[in-house]
RNA sequence: GGAGCUGUAGUUCAGUUUGGUUAGAACGCCUGCCUGUCACGCAGGAGGUCGCGAGUUCGAGUCUCGUCAGCUCCGCCA
């Protein structure tokens, strides 16, 4: 039997009084006195108290549910002789009459402080917690917004497919096999990057998509295999026209979502600015501690270490920390981190009653005066100084400014949102590994047309692109860029990254193909809705803004996916597994 | 691929530094008592492959090696 509810449990106050309800939810807490039993009942709003006194049927059965059990009540609204405070429905109860029990649950095997590991494994238990409740509504809310703001903005939207084509560029694939043309494979996308393109090619003209993305390499904190970007593309645009619209929809997403208010239009920062001031593509704006490059001013004579490296063409750069001294074990971890970034070391000076404090004080023979002349260095201040190359000095010293950032909260505890653009990354970069360059961003971003002439042949390295990312907090949050409409200029690219003729013909012939048709020029960005509601929440983890994420392994402990298959799925699929062990 | 932290009852943890009797606590669960609790209280009970496998030792939750899993970071993520 159903009692078919008439409210939610913590929609109930005192004006309610004297009325008759029914209400359905789980057993939260139950306090048992023999003659009568109070249940704490929980829906998805919260929590009320029923009362179960002697007089009513079934007094007995009440007292062998447990935690977790499902049920239904009849009752009425009373007033509390003794209020609860704490709690929105605490000034009244139900008084039950009638009720049933619709499920018995299993000893609970979820605390109220769970480990990772038992949410995981039971997430549809974690998922009653107050806190995913609220994650996966607030998730809702941006959604929705989003959908509203594309629409009333005129954009459409438009589903692509999963099962797509590899294009083994960029990030591994998940790949699916095909039975029909056993041996062939399918790949879940990356991104619908090029199904977009095709889309305006098509007549779309404004196109977004609420996509799920799927990317085979190793997990993060903010990092998932599969994760949901909002998709956007628009034709006959440039970055300006990109620019505008993500500026609002942030701005009136954060407004409606969180309350609130951040100006509009974003800074914006050259990817050469970020590097060099802020050691990092996606640069945490909330503070300064910015790296100075001090190549020409400090050279302090007879400082070998210093010296050689000028020689060698380093470049000496350092970081200026106001007011802080940390220990001697803290400045040990910026070390490592310095050197995980390839730094030589990280060489740090004090100054304890105006003399200057470093393990290499003995070899300044001006006692430092040009490194804290330089640097503006005053008592209480600590100095970090890399030389290394330019770039690898940037992002040591980078490294070491978001420890510091931790270890002294500069960033604040407000919540301030600052949102920045990142732009004109370079087009190309070189993998030394593979011999060959690739692309920084993707191969169908539009390179700056000027340094495609001048640079493609000597220097690809210096070939800007026009694509952009935006970052929130120090976190990159979207990506985009003016694409390639331009069929020989799209060869071109491809080519410099070393496709083969017949591989290029293979992978994107269809693509190539397609920009023969008169191509509008267009351009789009893609911004990660995980990631944005995950900074929106002030959550750690990224699992915590979704209903059912993967372990550090890319795994579900709830479903224990991956998993082997039958034999004869294999067999369907003409498919033989070489088993390693 | 690499580094660090963690793994003990259904759950959350203590015990590992310094190897030594029968591995503890809290919550939960089971049985009983209790007329106003909201962390209810009281009495009793059940519940353990100390992640797994080797090794050292008279003896290993504790030491060593390997391995698996969870988390964080580096590499990786067009």
């Amino acid at each position: 039997m159903l009692l078919k509810r008439s409210h939610n449990c913590a929609c109930l106050n005192l004006t309610d009084k004297g009325t008759t309800v029914i209400l359905n939810g789980w057993i939260k807490k139950i306090r048992d006195f023999g003659k009568f039993v109070f249940v704490d009942l929980w829906d998805h709003t919260g929590i009320i108290q029923l009362v179960f006194r002697p007089e009513i049927e079934g007094l007995a059965e009440i007292k062998h549910c447990i935690v977790g059990d499902s049920i239904g009540v009849k009752g009425d609204v009373v007033e509390r002789q003794d209020k609860n405070h704490h709690l929105s429905t605490g000034e009244i109860e139900i008084a039950v009459n009638e009720w049933v029990r619709y499920s018995h649950s299993e000893p609970f095997p979820i605390s109220d402080n769970p480990s990772e590991e038992t949410r995981l494994k039971y997430r549809y238990l974690d998922l009653r917690s107050e806190k995913m409740q609220r994650n996966l509504r607030f998730r809702h809310d941006v959604i929705k917004k989003i959908r509203d703001f594309m629409s009333e903005k005129g954009f459409i939207e438009v589903e692509t497919p999963i099962l797509s084509k590899s294009t083994p560029e960029g990030a591994r694939d998940y790949l699916v096999p095909s039975r029909l043309q056993a041996g062939s494979f399918y790949a879940l996308p990356q991104s619908p990057q090029i199904y977009k393109q095709l889309l305006m090619i098509g007549g779309v003209d404004k196109y977004f998509q609420i996509s799920r993305c799927f990317r085979d390499e190793d997990l993060r904190a903010n990092r998932q295999p599969e994760f949901t970007q909002l998709d956007i593309e628009m034709a006959y645009a440039d970055e300006e026209d990109v620019f505008r619209v993500t500026e609002v929809l942030f701005r009136d997403v954060v407004h409606s979502a969180a309350g609130i208010s951040v100006p509009v239009p974003f800074q914006r920062m050259t990817y050469e600015e970020a590097m060099s001031r802020y050691g990092s593509d996606k640069p945490d704006t909330r503070f300064g501690l910015l790296i100075e490059d001090k190549t020409e001013e400090c050279r302090p004579e007879g400082f070998t270490i210093l010296e050689e490296a000028i020689k060698r063409g380093d470049a000496v750069k350092g970081i200026l920390l106001k007011g802080h001294e940390p220990s001697r074990k803290e400045i040990d971890s910026m070390t490592a981190l310095a050197k995980d970034k390839g730094a030589a070391g990280l060489m740090w000076f004090k100054i304890k009653e105006g003399m200057i404090q470093s393990p290499v004080a003995k070899f300044l023979q001006d006692k430092g005066e040009s490194l804290t002349r330089s640097f503006a260095m005053e008592e209480g201040d600590t100095l970090f100084v890399v030389a290394s190359a330019s770039s690898v000095a940037c992002s040591a010293l980078g490294a070491v400014r978001l420890y510091l950032r931790d270890l002294y909260q500069l960033a604040g505890e407000t919540k301030g949102l600052h949102f920045l653009w990142v732009t004109d990354f370079p087009m190309f970069f070189y993998n030394e590994d593979q011999k060959r360059y690739e692309t920084e961003h993707h191969p169908f971003t539009m390179p700056v047309a000027e340094d495609m002439e001048r640079y493609l042949e000597k220097s690809p390295e210096k070939i800007r692109s026009r694509s952009y990312d935006l970052v929130l907090n120090g976190e990159e949050i979207a990506s985009g860029s003016v694409r390639n409409h331009i069929r020989s200029l799209q060869k071109q690219v491809f080519e410099k990254i070393g496709l083969a003729p017949e591989t290029l013909q293979k992978r994107f012939g269809f693509f190539l193909k397609a920009l023969q048709y008169g191509t509008p020029p267009h351009a789009g960005i893609a911004p990660g809705i995980d990631r944005f509601v995950q900074i929106l929440l002030g959550e750690e983890s990224i699992r915590d803004v979704i209903a059912f994420p993967k372990t550090t392994n890319a795994a579900c402990l709830m479903t224990e996916s991956p998993s082997e298959v039958d034999a004869f799925q294999l067999d369907e699929l003409e498919i033989k597994v070489n088993n390693k062990n």
